[in-house]
DNA sequence: TAGATTGTTAATCGATTAACAATC
DNA sequence: TAGATTGTTAATCGATTAACAATC
């Protein structure tokens, strides 16, 4: 990996995707591909990913193309994936759980070792062989134990002072599904997933679409259908 | 909504961020505030808020800035959260049940009305009042009521297959957590999730600070602990 | 050797930031 | 009126695409 210069965020956002595809060929027995048949596959220009690429090494062959095996371990390596990750998830609510209960997790290496959460009905509980352990013990638990991600699935109330907490006791990635701007150190990296907003995204484009122009009331009288708000479980 | 102009995707993403800004201040009776105030509080330049608000109108006062609350009514309608969706779940799983019992959602009128699953001892169930149907039963449903938005929460192997057919009877979003891409027609709008590729993109940014040109298998006999692959429920 | 395809430089396109005249 | 701040144009920056010489 080349600390050398810097790379650029788009580039590291198509990664993962590079991955997928290269497991899949990788898994259909193609031993090769070049960049033009992979950007007809992925929908993106040949051009794009041989610049990508190229921002971590010559991983191709003039006349050619790419070695799909090799590649894949190449990228592989470049997103840290030859190593276990030691997770925690703090928030054991539906986000919490499902999270927990997703064993291709575990698959790629990406443990989650335990659970923290305040409700009393949880606490002691066991998920998949995971404990819910009281979030009273997070802080010796985190000065004891290696975690390299603390995954965040409790309310936006709660979730900046964990979130500090967690960046002065040494914790250094932080996957955030609380639907609020946490403010750490630096040296800190936080990945946001934040469902809401990527849902409303959605709905932009789908008016933009099919409503454009029109008047939005007509729909909410012609769809619309009686919602009584619900108060329980602000999770997420 | 102008259906004049092309707004761009990164112009839209940012939308949901200013709403929830807006949100805020509104809650704490703030009733006025200038790009440059808000800036401030976003970490985002005044420059790109006014430009990005002007994509939709000039909502802003020369001398006073942004009336809050109007603002946030403006964007409220720009994304279409003036109406309420009606919604399905496909994929009965961990994660789609974790999306039908988050209470936030019908609170901003993104109503699930159903769950559809293949699996026996689901099927019949209640999740939260939101009734799980056997799969086979959706072309009936989807022809007969109205369905804004599929939530995509299936295995990637049957992803592709159920997201073709609800296309073909006429649903027009699909909020996809499925780890695939869809090919749908151009009409039908997607907004993935791919909860395992942003996970990815933060180990990326961890070891890029933190191990970067170390020898990552040291770090593999260090902390690694043995990890049994486990196979049971490939959700997600 | 001829054909294919990379790696890389240059050109284009799009998005962000800066600047400032308009105006409340 | 004077001060503040928008709306908007122009300048800059970054990312994508095109082109082609290098080379397998």
């Amino acid at each position: 990996m080349d600390s050398e210069k810097k790379i650029s965020p788009a580039v590291i956002n198509r990664l993962p995707r590079y991955y997928r595809y290269l497991g899949d060929l990788l898994e259909s027995d193609i031993t090769r591909i070049s960049s033009k048949e992979l950007s007809a596959k992925m929908n993106i220009t040949a051009s794009q990913i041989r610049q990508d690429l190229n921002n971590f090494g010559g991983f191709g062959q003039q006349g050619y193309g790419y070695n799909v095996e090799y590649l894949y371990n190449e990228i592989k390596k470049i997103l840290g994936l030859d190593r276990l990750y030691n997770m925690i998830v703090i928030g054991g609510g539906n986000i919490g759980q499902a999270l927990v209960n997703y064993t291709n997790f575990e698959k790629r290496g990406f443990v989650i070792k335990a659970v923290f959460d305040i409700n009393p009905r949880l606490i002691g509980m066991t998920i998949r062989g995971v404990e819910v352990y009281d979030i009273d013990q997070m802080e010796e638990y985190v000065k004891n134990n290696p975690v390299d991600v603390a995954i965040l699935t409790l309310p936006r109330s709660q979730a900046v002072k964990v979130a500090n907490d967690l960046a002065k006791w040494g914790v250094k990635g932080m996957w955030n599904f609380s639907h609020v701007d946490l403010q750490v150190p630096d040296d800190v990296l936080v990945e946001n997933v934040h469902l809401t907003d990527s849902l409303m995204t959605l709905l932009y484009k789908i008016n933009e679409m099919y409503y454009s122009g029109e008047d939005m009331h007509e729909h909410q009288l012609k769809d619309g259908l009686p919602v009584k708000p619900v108060q329980e479980n602000e999770e997420l």
